[in-house]
DNA sequence: CAGTATCCGGTGCGATACTG
DNA sequence: CAGTATCGCACCGGATACTG
């Protein structure tokens, strides 16, 4: 029996179920370490090759070269050689489908920092439509009829994956 | 100068920025920690009482203690003391309004985590709209018409706050 | 219940230096 | 240019114990 909620209980509470195959702790456990996220900003941004990257990052090569590596066995990155005429073969880092995808979370990330971290209004990049040059911004949206809803519409519920914890 | 672009280099080109200021980079700066996303997640699921917190996390005390309040002092959570009728005093930790704003983050991590982690059609969670139960989704949206953009639609560029490198 | 304190072995990080 | 090797130190994780 839990505790009587302090402030007016969800229901279905999410509470009442399993942690262990959390997509948020999935992600984590592969973007979580540090710098991992800052090489997905910069191979975002157009930086492919390892010394570009390790200038703009600060961050120690072992470091960079170990978080290049895990995003590649994750399936994010791939390291593609190339060699340009003339000059010895070399390799840059790609990002794949599964990679691209991290866009959003990226974008949430960037949005909420130029709101709360950084000095307002003086955000270093925009995020534009390439055809129209108009703003462009994450925002939740309604299945269906594709309706923009506030944060205060959302709910959460139980979905096909939910594992019910035991002594419900 | 720069090495001749491998692949067609946009125009104008991040890379000619300044990250010092990068939103992304101030976000993960709080953020970043082991446990503290999730810390959130759990926040956003309606806990607030630092044991059951804990339970669910399975993070060392001292180490959750530590986050709260970092988060505390980012101004992301509140710690809030109350009293239950005939209960001694308690606190319990609420999210602020800079708090509440990560929510974008964390849904499009659960969103990747959904796609690229999991099995296929076993989200542990659904989001849902709460008056309609339709599903809610996390989109790009361009500003004015509010009509949804792909991430290939979307193109990065200097805001105002951009900072040129020198020698550019 | 809600933490803080302490210890201790392991891991991760950062700086530097070296190699192909 | 693109890494690997090494080394100290800080921090993490886990256990345990103590305080209010």
């Amino acid at each position: 029996m839990r505790e009587p909620p302090v402030t007016g209980g969800r229901s279905p509470d999410l509470r009442d179920y399993e942690t262990s195959n959390c997509p948020v702790a999935g992600a984590m456990d592969i973007l979580g370490e540090k710098w991992t996220l800052l090489v997905l900003r910069d191979l975002f941004a157009g930086v492919r090759r390892f010394d570009e990257m390790q200038a703009r990052l600060g961050a120690p090569r072992a470091l960079l070269s170990k978080r290049l590596r895990r995003l590649e066995d994750a399936g994010i990155v791939q390291r593609v050689a190339y060699r340009e005429p003339g000059a010895r073969a070399r390799h840059e880092y790609r990002l794949t489908d599964k990679g691209k995808d991290l866009n959003t979370i990226l974008v949430a990330l960037k949005e909420w920092g130029d709101r709360w971290v950084n000095a307002p209004g003086r955000a270093p990049t925009d995020l534009v439509d390439r055809e129209t040059g108009a703003p462009v911004r994450l925002a939740l949206v309604r299945g269906g009829d594709g309706r923009e809803v506030t944060a205060r519409d959302l709910r959460m519920v139980p979905g096909p994956g939910a594992i019910p914890k035991r002594q419900a």
